[in-house]
RNA sequence: GCCGAAGUGGCGGAAUUGGUAGACGCGCUGGACUCAAAAUCCAGUGGGGAUUACACCUCGUGCCGGUUCGAGUCCGGCCUUCGGUACCA
């Protein structure tokens, strides 16, 4: 009969459901596993393959766990707020909060099929007040410390979704991560958090957690620390002063002009009269930019002078002020001291606008009158620098570093390439951002008794620019909490990594009333043990999650200073080359391989394609496979059933007792209990269920062994089974004639020690590193032995025969190599 | 451009510290069953050569070189693909 596979299923999904076997005990923390997969993202009504790739595997391993004695907690949630859902309610009119919630279901639906071993109590949404309610609180606690601020910056603005986007959510081709629309630059006042405070301490931590190397790499790289000199430039005809980062003070001397970032406040107030009109063209020439195309390496390089000068404070030389676009307001200080001779950049722009090139470090064997082809940018000695000429130019940095500190002209300072945190959205879908606005005492945090700020319902989602909370005037006039009078909400909302920078910590109990998280709780769990999720994450979403963990542990709520110990990243499966998506409608629905296959089936599938983190492209020709090989065992355990009650097997066997298929047999299924075990625990389940169908091509001959030793064999295969197809490996161990659900009693072997060598061994045997036989002989077989056999091998003997051994290598139970000349 | 990862049969992919390359599966070929087909079962299956047949020989892990008794694995230099990143002063 062919396995039924619908009712077996939902039989089983019942019979866990009703048995509370997936309620993880998180008041026993003595071997606990916190095995965490990111949070689903239910923009679209349906989970794809890519989400079976994601999930079903994680929950294999968090089963394999789960029957190896840990206590395992492994929850799912909804990262619910976000913009797909606002852009689908302004087509279609249909309220986020409505299909949301309504995906929610259908999701919760697939994942239950699917199998996953899920701690349903601990389900969670980000888009219900009793979540959003802590983000507005955690903001609150930010804000004490300083770190939630408000500035006006230089913001990427989608003119399609009409909201600013973080500088991680712009592609690299200028567009936006949600809609594709180009993004453009407008200065607004937005609200950041300041993770620069962490940024040494992100990078610290870097060493204490178990990541993929590429992962920290990327990490490293994106907080772009950099050691250099603040150096101050008088600005004549001016009490102000440019300070300028470097990180090159040796080449100080070799200043030849100043630029400045366009949209510094600064140029308008140094440009002179007859040159204004040029500036402020500049300045709206390149407002159409976006940050991607004004740092673009092939784009020719622009700029405009000032009529503004600036002097060098190491020698007094008058330097012109130009603005360009490749210098960056966010970056340093937004000011540049340009080196031509010995920085690629300022070479470029120089020679296009003629600017002097004056050379200050001198290339080890080169002439110094030699006219420059290129910047040089290496170490050399020190020339044209006054009192540091003849110094290397790498002691230089330090020589003029300490007395322009001395001076008072200059100090030395840590740059970082990362950038505050900007968490405003002009944006329905989101979480309300607690703060007033009041005429009287200006910005005024909502005491934290108020929490949450309830998201109205009924506000006018239409993209018409600004936020949707606007337009709610119930939400929109409050009083102010300090003097009484009237005042208005911040109409912002937050950010969605915001949500997902703490959901872990929730999961403890997405109930709790008395604060953010279950301290408690998440002193005995947190970190999270295992994370899984995908590499597109590697840099925005956990990296803020370490800043705010950090952050919660220096309030005090959590003891520990990472929240992700391990971390997984499965690989993407594609679709004909491309990334699987709704836009370009190459999404795999995953309901034809269910209905054909079955849950188990398909899951299994998924595993055995190839390694787990590095993914692919679809294709689901090898899937009959993995359906035969259920299909051959439903049948072997169909011819067994009652098996065990009538012919309980024993604990161990004597090999000595065994016939040659019984020997076989309990070989091979011992030595794939170790490899089964060891594979699924290194997440490399590809291999692990190749074990197992040789297993299942080994047990051919079952029917020649003692019956007590055929349930001895299936009761292992169904138990190996059951982390990768619980359903049906339930099935098959109540076939055998057990009343207890696997992962109720959660059972695993062990494997005979004993039992894993064999007896005799394949020895390969080379003439000159080139195989000529393959002999057997007894394990563990001596050199002189097989040395003896080797040579009165024919195959080897021909090969040897007149000629001078030279030497011979022998490799115990592997190889004997016959080196002749 | 820079950083990272990867290139193995017709296909997806296996291969402890260098030690019999191609596990497992798909596909294909042949056979059994069948009136026939499907399904199932059995056998074979890297390329080339050679043989009545069994032996056997030879080439082979992107390309070129190196280390070694022995290299998919280590080293040097290329090529290709895929990710990440982009004037960071």
């Amino acid at each position: 009969m062919k396995y039924p596979f619908g009712e077996i299923e939902s039989k089983w999904q019942k019979i866990w459901e009703e048995k509370h076997v997936y309620k993880t005990n998180l008041s026993d923390d003595e071997k606990k596993i916190y095995c965490l997969v990111m949070f689903i993202y239910p923009s679209a009504a349906k989970m794809h393959i890519g989400h079976w790739y994601n999930y079903a595997p994680t929950d294999t391993w968090a089963r394999f766990k789960s029957l190896n004695g840990f206590n395992v907690f492994e929850p799912i949630g909804y990262d619910a707020f976000g913009l797909p859902a606002e852009n689908y309610a302004i087509k279609t009119g249909v309220h986020p909060q409505d299909s949301t919630l309504k995906n929610i279901n259908d999701i919760r639906e697939m994942l239950k099929r699917m199998g996953g071993m899920y701690d349903w109590s601990a389900e969670l949404m980000t888009c219900v007040p009793e979540y959003y309610k802590w983000n507005q609180w955690l903001f609150l606690q930010l804000y004490k410390k300083g770190l939630a601020y408000r500035k006006n910056a230089p913001v990427n603005w989608c003119p399609s979704c009409k909201t600013v986007l973080a500088r991680e959510q712009v592609l690299g081709d200028g567009s936006c991560e949600r809609c594709g629309t180009t993004v453009i630059q407008k200065a607004l006042t937005q609200w950041f958090f300041k993770i620069t405070d962490y940024a040494d301490e992100l990078l610290d931590g870097l060493n204490k957690i178990n990541w993929p190397e590429k992962t920290k790499a990327m990490q490293f790289n994106w907080i772009g620390k950099s050691i250099g000199t603040e150096v101050d430039f008088q600005i004549e005809g001016h009490e102000e002063k440019i300070t300028v980062f470097t990180t090159r003070p040796d080449t100080l001397f070799g200043v030849t002009y100043i630029v400045l970032a366009p949209e510094k406040e600064l140029v308008q107030k140094i440009t002179k009269l007859e040159f204004k009109e040029e500036v402020n063209k500049y300045i709206d020439s390149i407002k159409s930019l976006s940050e991607v195309d004004r740092t673009s390496t092939v784009k020719e390089k622009t700029g405009v002078p000032t009529g503004a000068f600036a002097i060098n404070p190491v020698n007094g030389e008058r330097v012109p002020i130009w603005i360009a676009d490749y210098v960056l307001a966010t970056y340093g200080t937004g000011y540049v001291m340009a080196v031509p001779a010995h920085d690629e950049r300022d070479f470029e722009f120089a020679k296009k606008f003629n600017l002097p090139i004056k050379k200050v470090i001198l290339e080890p064997d080169t002439e110094e009158c030699k006219e420059l082809e290129k910047a040089f940018t290496d170490v050399g000695v020190m020339i044209n620098s006054g009192k540091y000429n003849g110094l290397k130019s790498d002691f230089g940095i330090q020589k003029i570093s300490e007395d322009l500190e001395k001076q008072n002209i200059g100090k030395r300072t840590v740059n970082y390439r990362l950038r505050d945190w900007l968490i405003s959205r002009q944006r329905y879908w989101g979480t309300p951002i607690p703060i007033v606005h009041c005429e009287k005492c200006g910005e005024v945090p909502v005491p934290e008794s108020e929490l949450p700020i309830v998201l109205p319902y009924n506000v006018n989602f239409k993209p018409d620019g600004g936020s949707p909370l606007a337009s709610s005037e119930e939400f929109l006039h409050t009083v102010c909490p300090k003097c009484g009078g009237p005042a208005h909400r911040d109409v912002d909302t937050m950010d969605t990594f915001v949500d997902s920078s703490w959901y872990y910590l929730r999961y403890l109990n997405p109930k709790f009333k008395d604060g953010m998280f279950d301290k408690q709780l998440a002193d005995k769990w947190t970190p999270v043990d295992t994370y899984v999720g995908g590499a597109e994450h590697a840099v925005m979403h956990l990296l803020y999650a370490r800043f705010i963990h950090k952050f919660l542990r220096d309030i005090g709520l959590v003891n520990s200073d990472e929240p992700f110990a391990k971390l997984i990243h499965q690989g993407t499966i594609t679709n004909q080359g491309a990334k699987m998506s709704k836009s370009k409608g190459n999404v795999v629905d995953p309901n034809y391989f269910l209905e054909t296959y079955g849950a188990d089936v398909f899951r299994m599938y998924l595993m055995f394609m190839g390694p787990y983190e590095t993914g692919g492209d679809w294709g689901d020709k090898g899937i009959v496979g993995v359906d035969r090989f259920v299909q051959r065992l439903y049948s072997i355990f169909e011819a067994h059933k009652n098996l065990c009650k009538e012919y309980p097997s024993f604990e161990k066997y004597n090999l000595s007792e065994f016939n040659a298929s019984e020997k076989n047999i309990y070989r091979k299924t011992n030595q794939t209990i170790e490899k089964v075990s060891v594979e699924i625990d290194n997440f490399r389940f590809n291999t692990a269920v190749a074990a197992l169908m040789e297993l299942l091509n080994e047990i051919k001959n079952l029917d020649e062994c003692r019956k007590d030793f055929q349930t001895f064999v299936l009761e292992r295969f169904a138990i190996l089974l059951a982390p990768l197809a619980p359903h049906f490996a339930e099935e098959c161990w109540e076939m055998l004639g057990k009343d207890q659900s696997i992962f109720e009693s959660k059972i695993w072997f062990s494997a005979d020690k004993s039992a894993l060598t064999v007896d005799e061994v394949n020895i390969a045997v080379q003439v000159n590193g080139k195989l000529r036989a393959t002999i057997r002989v007894p394990f563990n077989s001596d050199e002189i032995f097989v040395k003896d056999i080797s040579h009165k091998d024919d195959h080897v003997s021909k090969w040897i025969e007149g000629k001078t051994i030279v030497k011979e290598i022998f490799v115990k139970n592997k190889i004997f190599n016959i080196v002749v000349k």
